[in-house]
DNA sequence: TAGTGGTCTAGACCACCCC
DNA sequence: GGGTGGTCTAGACCACTAA
């Protein structure tokens, strides 16, 4: 049933038997053995043997299934804890990481309140259509130019103030139902929708911030000057493996908000 | 000489953990052990006993100071090297982490050029002065409304092109004699002057960032358009302890650059 | 060759949660 | 009470660095 850590790729001349750990062959370790569960873990999460929200085995069985010591589990979860993959609660178990939460909300959005506590947004989309991928699309979502994605555009507000234009491009592939309907009816973030309905799960992303003026359009929405100096996001979201699967461009009001940022 | 962790003691033959199965003292455990070993170890890394870029004992040694296991001291410097306190070097041991490297340069400066690689910045020094604090800075650095503090005004450029307008606030009881000469003279990043010069460590950050219009002085000092809109990053820099000892207003020209961050 | 951090194991006990 | 993650220890071996 159970295989010993397989992999890797790269033929390497050492061949550093790591201690006595059952296993006739020898098994050649390319790399440390925690990471090499870790990464069978990973994939374990990738292939959907665990969903979000769910326990995942104890640390004492994975170590049984995988043949290595409990530490070395730990180990590797402690490093899908520390990339938020997992979450562990003590005595209770380690779970699957989910956009299904309070504290989700805010993960990927660091704009916060100048003062008060923050507050969820409300949503009103603007627009939701099929369309072929222009090319700067398509090159960040490492897709081709001219294949199918949707395209979402939508105002968020915070306490009834119109604070963010969020334009969003999604592959058409992997979001095929996904409609303006859907989209209205779900309550709560919309990356728990797309974990949730469509079995893309976002665990990283990268931003580019940079100032602009608002346009006239986006200035309505917004129901400011037009003029007014924004910010402006460009967002790439990942799915397991480093995939690409959303581009989002939004635009910030800094009236009362401001991007947060933590320098370690 | 060395002091042991403040509460459990086990002196008891080789350590029996908080086991202390023939102490019937309850040993009240307000931390574990390995955290108040991190305690402790910062607080030589701030009482100056290690200095920055300077070898730390080994773990094995750290053990025997403390009357802990290896592996208690290790899981110790595991937290201090994720919070970039220390770094670690197979086979050489384990330093104080320093401003004076490459790598620091871009620890806390998040601008990238949008082609290219980075390039390190030039520094042209406007202004710096002596004052007494306005009421915002004084309280963001937590010092009282009127006490001295030392002000910068410089312009960065990226291989000429002018690029950042900076003003800094500094306490003024700290950086007793940073003068615009010493300023000038000095090559590198100014934190790493901060650190050898006035002995004080930047260990981490926050930053608010907001979008503004640039105004008519500073749009000359960038050769920009008045009203162009720029990054306004305000950060606060922490050392030992969370004390805040620097107050940096940034306006970003992102023209050709942009605020690069990664969520996870 | 000696010394350092890095990995792995095994076993013990603790703190927490839930039945 | 029984299970889970969390801490601590002790000892072994590996990989890297430098003399």
């Amino acid at each position: 049933m159970n295989s010993v850590p397989p992999n890797n790729n790269p033929a390497s001349t050492t061949a550093s038997g790591s201690a006595g750990s059952a296993s006739a062959a020898p098994s050649p370790t390319f790399s440390p053995l925690y990471q090499q569960i870790k990464g069978l873990i990973t994939q374990s999460l990738q292939s959907g043997e665990w969903k979000p929200g769910e326990l995942i085995p104890s640390e004492v069985e994975l170590a049984n299934r995988f043949k290595v010591s409990q530490g070395t589990v730990r180990k590797a979860i402690d490093e899908l804890a520390a990339e938020n993959l997992v979450m562990r609660k003590q005595g209770k178990g380690t779970f699957v990481s989910t956009h299904h939460e309070a504290r989700a909300h805010f993960r990927f959005l660091r704009l916060m309140p100048d003062e008060g506590v923050p507050h969820y947004p409300d949503s009103k989309i603007i627009e939701v259509k099929r369309m072929r991928a222009p090319a700067d699309v398509a090159r960040l979502l490492e897709l081709k130019s001219g294949d199918a994605v949707v395209y979402i555009k939508r105002v968020q507000a915070f306490e009834g103030v119109p604070t963010i234009v969020e334009e969003l491009w999604l592959p058409g592939m992997i979001f095929k139902g996904l409609t303006a309907e859907r989209l209205m009816e779900y309550k709560g973030p919309m990356y728990g929708l797309f974990e949730s309905e469509f079995g893309t799960r976002m665990i990283r992303a990268t931003e580019k911030i940079r100032a602009v003026s608002v346009g006239e359009e986006d200035a309505k929405l917004l129901g400011i000057a037009a003029q007014t100096p924004l910010l402006e996001s460009e967002r790439v979201s990942f799915t397991y493996g480093d995939k690409a699967v959303e581009l989002r461009r939004g635009l910030y009001s800094t009236a009362r908000h401001h991007y947060h940022n933590e320098l370690n």
